[in-house]
RNA sequence: GGCGUUAUGGUGUAACUGGUUAACACGUCGCCCUCUCAAGGCGAAGAGUCCGGGUUCGAGCCCCGGUAACGCUACCA
């Protein structure tokens, strides 16, 4: 290990701080590795942090979610919500007391101050701002009003956000570890809501103060936060607190470069789970991501296949390699082969009887079926999709008679939105779906079979939306997914 | 539009502080093995390092200028 991190005095102490807003992201399972690897080299703690201060977007599962699914990978914490540790809470909801005392100091300070315009009035002056093709940014209407304003608007019972005075001239700039100096004039960091009128802190302010109060030595996080890292500088100046150092990650790509997606790409931990990828190959795999390992050289070099061991033992933060890796799903699943393949016989059939024949699945679908079925042996006929990793439905089973092909994939999108957006019960989904259909005028059937055979392959299955159910919302989805990419890519090779 | 980051085969990476013909893996194709399909073995195609200048005996590595992609540009993280 030759890291040229510097040595510091303190205990090395990082975290990663995901949003609670749905599933468990790989993107978070890739920061997580590095920070977990950063800190174990170095004999320091490795810090889970929840960031539930967006109301709007909290789903109830998500937190469980994201601690199995960490767990699962073996990627595990030292402090968390629910491990405890001395510098809890670790779940930001739970600390606004904490960010509303410390804003205190910074409106005492002058470096923030509080702003009463409503939503819809900055809405407007960003319109008119982009309508002048001038960069959207707050226009420091708010920054210097007097008493008498301020009190105005305090007897109109306005609500307020508190903002940073980010300096009016001057540049922040910071050195990030992986790439040098990286700076920001100030003309181009905007007043930061710091609170936001519900009370609730935005992330920069939260981050900050978690960071300090936590004693995190090294921020190791996404590209993305390049952009904002100057306003967390400015707010640990106006704290007179210590900067960490920052490492800013690259940023997993969807196969066209743009920033990881759902939308092109299986993103969501569970759905690797129940789709039944070890977690050492993806561990593996996320390892590959940006480089860090000893490269192969030579022909049949099977450098590339390490287990979390040895990305603790080789695994250099100064090889890290900048340009935004495309996660290939095909090389993952060689991987995952590669470990299959290794595995004893015994363990392999373990690893099957856990997941795709685990006695909790097996449970949820034998009911389904039980009344379909004569001879035991019909069980495979008519549940087969359940261990399938993809169907692929012909156009002869899956078009109804009276559409075309494009109105039928036009409707499929549709679909996969809805359910995207639909908590995943029969309960939830059946009206959802419903609604759809009335509003696109597709029959209850048509709606119904096209589902069905995207999802099962076949037009004839167990009530669909129970399936769905047990099947799991990440691999329907990602069912829905594929066929609309796989219908896509025939449409082209026809032209 | 503004700001920032990045740039090596289709994809992931390699190439010591500038030094042979740019290497390895995935993928693709072919051959072998084989009842089939995988796996495995052997082999092939595929980049001249985003573009243009410059420095140098010599540049993927250094300098200058472009370009493109991506990210941010929210009372989301």
């Amino acid at each position: 290990m030759t890291n040229p991190t510097p040595t510091s005095p303190a205990p090395i102490r990082v975290r990663i701080a995901p949003s609670p807003t749905g599933d468990p992201h790989v993107g978070t399972a890739y920061i997580g590795l590095l920070n977990y690897i950063y800190a174990k080299q170095r004999g320091g703690q490795f810090v889970l942090r929840i960031e539930d201060t967006d109301q709007t977007r909290f789903v109830a599962t998500s937190e469980q979610m994201i601690f199995d699914s960490l767990r699962w990978l073996g990627l595990t914490w030292d402090e968390g919500p629910d491990v405890g540790g001395p510098y809890g809470p670790y779940r930001q909801s739970e600390r606004t007391e904490i960010y509303r005392e410390y804003v205190k100091i910074l409106l005492a300070n002058g470096t923030a101050y509080r702003s009463y315009e409503t939503p819809e009035e900055l809405e407007a002056v960003r319109k008119a701002q982009l309508a002048a093709k001038l960069p959207p940014r707050y226009n420091g209407a708010h920054r210097e009003l007097t008493p008498e304003q301020i009190a105005a608007y305090e007897a109109e019972g306005r609500a307020y956000v508190i903002r940073l005075k980010v300096p009016a001239e001057g540049e922040t700039s910071f050195s990030d570890e992986l790439r040098g100096e990286i700076s920001f004039s100030h003309n181009n960091v905007d007043d930061q809501v710091l609170i936001k009128s519900d009370g609730y802190p935005t992330y920069h302010l939260a981050n900050v103060v978690d960071d300090h109060l936590m004693h995190i030595t090294d921020v190791i996080r996404a590209e993305e936060w390049i952009s904002s890292t100057p306003k967390h500088i400015l707010l640990y100046k106006a704290f007179g607190w210590d900067v960490p150092r920052f490492w800013h990650m690259p940023l997993l790509r969807n196969l066209d470069k743009s920033k990881i997606s759902k939308r092109k790409n299986p993103v969501s931990l569970i759905y690797y789970r129940e789709s039944g990828f070890l977690p050492p190959a993806l561990l593996n795999f996320l390892g590959l991501m940006g480089g860090g390992m000893p490269a192969p050289t030579e022909k049949n070099d099977t450098a590339e296949i390490f287990t979390l061991e040895k990305m603790l033992a080789g695994f250099r933060f100064d090889k890290i390699s900048l340009g935004g890796p495309v996660f290939d799903l095909t090389k993952l699943k060689w991987l995952n082969g590669e470990y299959l393949r290794a595995l004893s016989p015994e363990a392999f059939f373990e690893a099957m009887r856990q997941t795709v024949f685990s006695d909790r699945y097996l449970q949820a679908i034998a009911p389904l079926v039980q009344t379909r079925i004569e001879t035991l042996a019909q069980f495979g006929d008519l549940a087969d999709f359940f261990f399938k990793d993809d169907v692929v439905p012909d156009q002869a089973v899956f078009l109804p008679k009276k559409r075309t092909l494009e109105e039928t994939l036009a409707f499929a999108a549709e679909l996969l939105t809805v359910i995207e957006a639909t908590p995943f019960t029969v309960e939830d989904l059946e009206p959802a779906l419903k609604q759809l259909g009335i509003d696109k005028e597709w029959s209850v059937k048509e709606n119904f079979t096209l589902l069905r055979t995207v999802v099962t392959g076949k037009t004839a299955s167990p009530p669909l939306l129970e399936s769905m159910i047990v099947f799991g919302k990440a691999r329907t989805l990602d069912r829905l997914r594929r066929f609309l990419d796989t219908q896509k890519k025939l449409a082209n090779q026809k032209r």
